[in-house]
DNA sequence: CCAGACGTTGTT
DNA sequence: GTCTGG
DNA sequence: CCAGACGTTGTT
DNA sequence: GTCTGG
């Protein structure tokens, strides 16, 4: 956790840990007030039910004010942090993609921006939340296209405490150099894998 | 006007 | 809830 | 991991 | 029930 104690304290105990998490699963997210399990997917208050037929787990930033999935929150600056030891994408073709793990070279969390929303409905409630994606700079654009908001860990207490009026400033101080990424294995996904070795170089030297 | 969408990425 | 498309 | 599809022919 | 897609 290293600086990141203060800001991530308050670990919800109910959230889903593991490799490759997908959309819909309860991840951890913070608040300025505290860590809570959220559905990775943004339900908006208005939902008939508490899940979407379109995909909420990203916003683009160039568009996230103006969508109405995610204006509400947008509006009421229900900022929040997500956490992970870092991230992947695939290159190549189908059905022969090789999988990159992105992370910070130094053992610290990957800290990305998000929005959380509030729903709930008779008896039902749920917190849910999305993660903000903007184009590729540096590096990782030889990755992938899109990649998400990362934050330094003052960017992060802004992010919670300064809300959405700070965003566009976040855009435009974007420091990825303290990433790196590597081949991983394409067994990523396989629940039974103890998970240590994800994070390793498949082989030395292999790095893109 | 009413019905239907409301969103993003592109692997496993 | 609010916008868009028919 | 969970949610959603799972199918074919060929009109409006 | 089982496969596929995100």
């Amino acid at each position: 956790m290293g600086q990141w104690s203060d800001l991530l304290e308050d670990w919800p105990e109910d959230a889903e840990l593991g490799y490759n998490i997908a959309p819909t699963q309860m991840i951890p997210a913070f608040t300025a007030e505290h860590g809570l399990a959220m559905r990775w997917g943004i339900v908006p208050p208005w939902s008939k039910e508490p899940s979407t037929k379109y995909a909420t787990f990203n916003a683009r930033s160039e568009s996230v004010a103006d969508k109405p999935a995610f204006r509400h929150a947008w509006n009421k600056s229900q900022t929040c942090l997500i956490p992970a030891v870092g991230y992947y994408e695939w290159q190549g073709t189908k059905g022969n993609k090789q999988p990159f793990f992105i992370r910070p070279e130094n053992e610290e969390p990957l800290v990305m921006a998000g929005l959380w929303e509030y729903w709930r409905q008779n008896e039902q409630s749920l917190y849910s939340c999305t993660i903000i994606t903007q184009a590729s700079s540096g590096k990782l654009e030889d990755l992938h296209s899109r990649m998400p908001l990362i934050l330094e860990f003052d960017q992060a207490e802004q992010w919670l405490n300064d809300g959405v009026s700070i965003f566009e400033q976040l855009l435009t101080n974007q420091n990825i150099e303290r990433l790196k990424f590597y081949p991983v294995d394409k067994d990523v996904n396989r629940s039974t894998h103890e998970g240590e070795h994800l994070i390793e170089p498949l082989a030395a030297g292999e790095s893109a």
